[in-house]
DNA sequence: GACTTTGTCAAACGCTCAGATGATAAAGCC
DNA sequence: GGCTTTATCATCTGAGCGTTTGACAAAGTC
């Protein structure tokens, strides 16, 4: 019988694994809150329970674990579209995207203020393929006459993603204007019905 | 013939108000290009031409003067909306403010999402009265039956406001899925239209 | 014309924060 | 069991940055 070579990775004094993790969950909700300016690796450190040196010695210091972090959600966000029925619905969905997955797309719109110019294809080739396959979905509904001709199929697309993101980005409004917590769960549901019901109005139904 | 006690303004070697008009001009600047917690003082000073030291003799440090920045703006973005004639044609005019005052977009935009809590009341009530009349607007298209009754009208603004913030908020994405550049005049005229268009075929075309 | 107030600047201070160093111990290997 | 590698930590360092201090001169006052 061989000897336990190794205990459980979860009973383990060290584990790399686990740390990096840790340091990735805490970088996410870290920079999500504050953007990248505003974050602190000690603060990062401080959640994550680990010593704040070892984000340089797993990630290269803040800007790597950064980029780490970008690369690790790039092909994450884009799982909710698969299962989507009617391009409705997929509106629906990204909006509710701010109740179960705030960090994602709190890290897109800081991603898009602090966004200086066109970096490397790579980053954002992966997210533009699969928004291509939404377009083509619009341009099949004008096809069938469904969808008004008219409409630039990108612009809408780009026009519904920020309204999804509206609770994130303009929570200060939503607050102002009706009196609501624009990251309370009722909100964000009456929200995202809205906006499908939106979507429906201009003839995204299927 | 009275001395002359003072010259133009504009010749002095010492002028308050210049002064901090100047220091307000490059921190807005600063601030939407950065966000708070990017933005350097000393850039602002650069920017402005005076030394370092006058923001905290003016203003109240770095937070003073963004607050102060905050107030001096607040009421001065809405302006658009009287002159517009039909909600859509708001709408573009909105979407066109990434184009001629794309400052007040951005800080818009880091408000949103710096925002933690309901601040004072006083600090965003004035724009909630300017926007409740354009959901004043929205709810007399309902009553004439021209704008589906379904839709609420607050969320159907604020779905408009962040659509219009597109190109400032997702920048990344339009050139990523449609190749141009988001800041570019060309892409933002032909957003506007096709922002107006939306509105009008919901219904918003007076 | 002397005196006070106000606007401006250069330099220094102190704090925050990201990254480096070196010590220490656990894990893997023979 | 001894050696090497790997993971972790406490502490230090150096740079960046916001604010304070103190000097000084222009503008205003009588």
């Amino acid at each position: 019988m061989s000897p336990r070579r190794s205990p459980q990775p979860s009973e383990r004094q060290r584990d790399p694994e686990r740390t990096r993790a840790a340091i990735l969950d805490a970088a996410v909700a870290e920079f999500a809150a504050h953007g990248f300016a505003g974050a602190r690796i000690a603060a990062i450190a401080a959640r994550a329970g680990v010593n704040q040196q070892l984000i340089s010695y797993y990630f290269d210091g803040k800007e790597g674990l950064y980029q780490a972090l970008s690369e690790a959600w790039r092909d994450r966000d884009g799982d909710l579209a698969a299962t989507a029925t009617t391009p409705a619905e997929q509106v629906r969905r990204y909006a509710l995207e701010a109740l179960h997955n705030a960090d994602a797309v709190r890290l897109m719109a800081w991603g898009g203020l602090e966004y200086s110019g066109p970096a490397s294809d790579a980053d954002h080739r992966p997210r533009a393929e699969r928004l291509q396959r939404s377009v083509d979905e619009l341009k099949a509904l004008q096809a069938d006459g469904k969808l008004s001709a008219d409409l630039d199929p990108g612009c809408l697309l780009i026009a519904l993603m920020a309204a999804a993101m509206a609770p994130v980005t303009l929570p200060h409004v939503v607050e102002g204007l009706l009196g609501v917590d624009a990251r309370s769960p009722e909100f964000l549901t009456h929200y995202a019905d809205q906006l499908a019901l939106l979507a429906n109005t201009l003839g995204l139904a299927d």
